[in-house]
Parts: C-alpha cells; structure tokens; sequence
DNA sequence: ATAAAGTATGAGAACGTTCTCGATAAGCGC
DNA sequence: GCGCTTATCGAGAACGTTCTCATACTTTAT
C-alpha cells in the first residue's frame, strides 16, 4: 500500500545518485561490482519493482508484444500461444492478447486501437476476409511476424505448416490406401493455407491420374457444424465420394459424425483424414488420420523470428516452414 | 518509419498548448467544443496513437490487466479467457497472459517479477499446490480476482461455478438411474475445487444412504491419462464401482478409454459422467453425460468485479456462484 | 458599475526511468 | 611527477502524457 518502491528510493537509501542505481539494475559496464551488490541487496529488501510505464517511455521499448488472432478456443492456436509464451517467458517479455473473432470489422479496429507505441512486435494470424492494414503498422517501424494464416500481399516474416505438402502426402496416402474419389472440404476460399491445401490435394490427384472433380470441393468455414453440412452434401453428389481429405480435424469429425448418422462405416466405405491432430482425433471413435502440425515450435519459431526482428532492425525477412507428420490412424483403414 | 505523432506536434500544428490538446482528447469538461473538434480532426489526419506508456506513468494506470494461469489448451480455460477478453476489449483495456503450466515454482516467479505499475489488476486461477504469494500483491495495492481454482486463505472477490452443487446433482442423476456403487476420480487434494465436488459426491452418496468408500475415491492430475489410468485402478477395487463421477470431461473421457479398451459396456455395465461440458463430450461415443460449467460467464463476471475494484478502492468483495447445468447424454443411460 | 462566478486556456511540474555529458579519482608508463 | 587511459559516478535532460495552478476573458447577479 502507499506508494511503491522506486529507483529514488534505492538511491536515497544508499546516498547515491539515481543514474548508478539505474546502472547498477542493468548491470551496465561502468557500474562497479560492490555497489552493484548493495543496489541489489536493497532492491530486493525494499522489494524494488521496475515501472515497466518508465522504462517503456525512456528507452522506446515496452517489452511487451501484442498476439492477435481469431479465437483461442481450439487446440492449435492455443498451443502456439503456448508456444509464443514459452520464448516470450524466457526473453522477458510481456504478451498482449488481442482476439478477432474472425471478424475484420474488429480486426481493423483492434490495428487502429493499437497503441503503437506499447508495442515492440506484433505477431499476428489474420481473420478470414481480413482487410489486412498490416502494412501501415509496418510502415510506422514495428514488425510484425504473422504464422498460420498469413497475408500474401505483405513482405515481411512468416512461420508455418507445410500446407502444400501436408495436403499432399494425406491425398497420397489414402490414394496408397486404395481410395480413388478423394473429396476435399475445404476452408474460407481466401485464406493461403486453404488454397495451399488444395493444390496439395490436386496435385497429388493429379499425379496418381485420379479425377479432379469440382462437385467434389467444398469451401465453408471451420467448425464442426460445417464439416458435417458438408459431408452431407457430398452424399448428394452425383458421383459419391469414397474419401474425404479435411482443411482440418474439426471438420473432419463434423463430417464422420455426418457418416455415422448415415451409418456409413468410417475407413471400409469411406476413408477421412484430417489436418491438425487435434486431440480429439484420438477421441473419436474410429479414431482420425491426421497431418499433424507443429504447433507449439510453430508458436516459438514465430517468437524467435519476431525477437530478431526487434534487435536488429532492418532483418531480413524470413519465411519458415515446419514439416508436418502423418499420424495413421483407423480412419483411413479400408 | 521516422517518428511518431504526440500531443505536441497537434498543438504545434494548431498553435495551441499541450495541455488543451490533452484536454480535447480526452474530452474532459472545460474544453471548448470546437478546439475538441478541431484536435480530434487534426489528430485522425496526424494518425496520432496515445501513448500507453506515457499515459500510465502520469496517470499511475496502465489500462493493463493481467491473467494468470495454469494453461490455455483445454476447453475452460480458453473460454474463460474468450469471456474476460469480450470485456476487457469493451472497456479498452489489453490482456497480459502469464502461463504458469500449474507450477508453483513458474506461478511464483511470475508474481516475483511482475511489474505492479505495468497492471492495474489481476485475475487468477492459481496452480495446483500453489505457494500463493499473492497475498503480497494485494497488499501493493493491486486488486485480484480469483476464478475457478481459488485460494481459501485469501481474502478478495472470487468467481466460480457451484462445484459442490454440481457434484451433487451429477451423483444424484447416477443414483437416480439406478447406479450404486459410484466412485469419485478427483482432481489435485489440495485445490479447493477438489475438495468441494468431492464434498457433492459425499453429500449425494450420503443422502440416499450409498456406501462412501475409500478405495473408490482416487486423487491425481488432470490430463486423461490420469483418468485413465484411475479407472484401471478402479476395476482392481475388492468392490468394483458401477459408476464413475469425474472431477472433469478429461479425465471422464480417460476412464472411458480404458473401460471400452476392457470391453465394458459404459452406461450399461458402468455409468459415467464428467463435469465442464468439454466439446469432445460430444465427439466420445458413447456421448458423456456432463455438468457444463458456465465458463464464458465466469470469465466475463470475472472481468466485470475486477474492474468493479480497479474503479472503487476498498470495493467489498465479492463471491460469486454461478450454477452449471446437468447435460445428459449416453454415458449414463442404463 | 462592480463583484462574483463561469469558461477556456497556458505554463510548468510531475510520473520513473534511461541516456548523454562531464567530473573526479585512481592507476599506469615514461 | 606528468600526461594518459580507465573506472566510477553525478547532474540534468528527455521520453509523452496528465495534473495543478494561474490567468484572461466572459457572463451574470446585484
């Protein structure tokens, strides 16, 4: 209570002057070791705190770094948050969580909210349809690392799955598993990793000579709820698929609870596989098939990356992609 | 790029003082209606960011709060913190997410190094076997919330579901279908949650004059693996149970694995039913019987009392109960 | 006409740091 | 001893706001 402890406070305790306790704290060169002891020693008997408002206004820094990203409420962003933490911990620094909701409409509103200057580096996922004025921020001289769902129209750093390839190597394996009309449910038609997903999905198609049918691609959005319209709409085709290759494991569940309700037997009628390796894939019964992705290193390496960002200005950019892993599972077991 | 816009260059660019340019910002009462409107213009053509920093240094708050937890990858806790943020983001406030990953030690450091100017206030659900130093906070003069796992020796607002009548209800719906032997898989002992829900199953049990057994009451953590492997301990019991109440859907869902991998016949031979109301709840078959927790509700009431503090100084605390609601599904149909 | 009250503004201190510059003293080589 | 470097420290400005106090000009009441 009262009033906190600050730098003055250690200094006039000590008689020194406010700049030696200063640099005594940082641990700067021109400090000497004995003082720096007792600086220390009185800090932590006064039980000093840094203010972090001071610092942030003299030095321009914060320490702090801003997240923004859809929602939090599933596996994989929830992760990579974790991620992120786990370098942000270690480097000392602050994360601001801002959440979209998916929603470009509070997207933009959060970007133009954004107290610049509160804000050292942004890590960011955009929303679907997002109006994307990144390159504002960038342009006012914060950088930004976005992961996942990244913007095609900005330079700047970027972390993700190997989408096309993830996509590919799921196609290839039900292809190798003997299924031969492979539907795909896909994501919102303007997010990068669906389009990835699907050329993965075409090329694979493609190289096996199996048909590319366009009945057999549905773009909706990512819940359970639409994975399950979806599939039902793939039982309508004119051609009925054998295989489902999901953009994810939420929809890829959605459309197995579809099958079931169909009495459709999962993997000897129809084989599904997902993306993601959401926990619940192991859940479901039959359990799914997967292209597992890397979050929790997909969260750090975005931290890291953002973090030479900040130190070294001017950085190039760098796009990193983490391999996935095929997790077999019953689902694509004929 | 370059630098950027403060108060200054708007007063400079209309040739009035800071003072009244701060003043029209934040529209306070003796301001003139048209300089207001003019450095409001002014200030959208500059693009002007305030600064937070500066901000929170003259005016002691940061417009920071800060959330402490154990983890975000499950379903509670992610919605918790969807809730808090939908209030938080109304209010003009920004998040700052700690992760303790349940560890005391983690929980601990985090606490230590806190910035108490960098926050205004604090929410909390504190980790298993937590050394609780928050005591010390509280007495810095920064208000805390608690929510979900809560501390009994503290005194401060709180917020949690009704975990003793919710334990209750769960165990009386297996009694009332016709289920006898009803074991408790429960979480850490020493979290007061634990011991509250566990009280519910005793209370029920004793209601209806059912045996409380010590062999089937079984402490460990939270993870489905932990479920899982209770349960497997629960079949070697002299007595073996013919329902399970789970201190949560995790661990539920665990000890269903491991009945279906003995190829008993959960409803039938052994009821289950969880408590939170997890999504994979629904995904499992057969579908869990569940007490949902009201956690979006939890987060925003959280949110809601911690500004409630943050406004009025030596606001009187408050404990708020918000009931769950018994979700009955296939796990505990006979 | 005069005092009182209200309106609108400016000047400058304050918030708690870091940073730049200069000062002092000690150690060193010659 | 003399200059030179090195180590250590202090004084005071700066960061971008808000806040307090003073001031000037209006309006209103008497």
């Amino acid at each position: 209570m009262g009033h906190l402890i600050t730098i003055k406070d250690i200094a006039k305790f000590l008689n020194i002057s406010v700049a030696t306790v200063s640099r005594a704290l940082r641990d700067t060169y021109d400090v000497n070791q004995d003082t720096k002891a007792k600086v220390l020693e009185v800090a932590a008997q006064l039980n000093y705190k840094p203010n972090f408002n001071a610092r942030g206004l003299a030095k321009g820094r914060s320490h702090n770094i801003g997240i923004i990203l859809p929602w939090i409420t599933n596996y994989y962003f929830s992760t990579v948050i974790t991620g992120i933490q786990e370098i942000a911990y270690e480097k000392g620094y602050n994360i601001i969580l801002f959440l979209t909701s998916d929603s470009p409409e509070r997207e933009l509103s959060i970007i133009q909210n954004l107290s610049i200057a509160n804000i050292d580096g942004l890590l960011v996922s955009i929303s679907s349809y997002s109006s994307g004025h990144f390159q504002d921020i960038i342009n006012e001289g914060i950088p930004i690392v976005f992961f996942d769902r990244v913007p095609n129209n900005i330079l700047t750093s970027k972390v993700m799955q190997n989408d096309f390839h993830g996509a590919f190597e799921a196609v290839e394996h039900l292809i190798e598993n003997g299924y031969k009309k492979i539907a795909h449910i896909a994501g919102p038609r303007d997010l990068s990793f669906t389009e990835k997903r699907l050329q993965g999905y075409i090329a694979a198609l493609q190289k096996y000579n199996l048909p590319v049918r366009e009945e057999w691609v549905i773009y909706s959005g990512f819940s359970q709820e639409c994975g399950e319209n979806d599939a039902y709409q793939l039982l309508k085709c004119e051609e009925i698929p054998d295989a489902i290759f999901a953009v994810n494991d939420r929809k890829a569940i959605g459309s197995m609870m579809a099958l079931k309700s169909k009495n459709i037997l999962i993997g000897k009628e129809i084989g599904v596989v997902g993306f993601t390796n959401d926990p619940a894939s192991t859940i479901i019964s039959p359990t799914l098939t997967t292209m597992a992705e890397p979050a929790f290193d997909i969260g750090k390496k975005s931290c890291e990356l953002l973090f030479k960002h900040i130190k070294k200005k001017n950085f190039i950019f760098e796009e990193v992609i983490i391999p996935g892993k095929l997790i077999i599972r019953e689902s694509t077991i004929h």
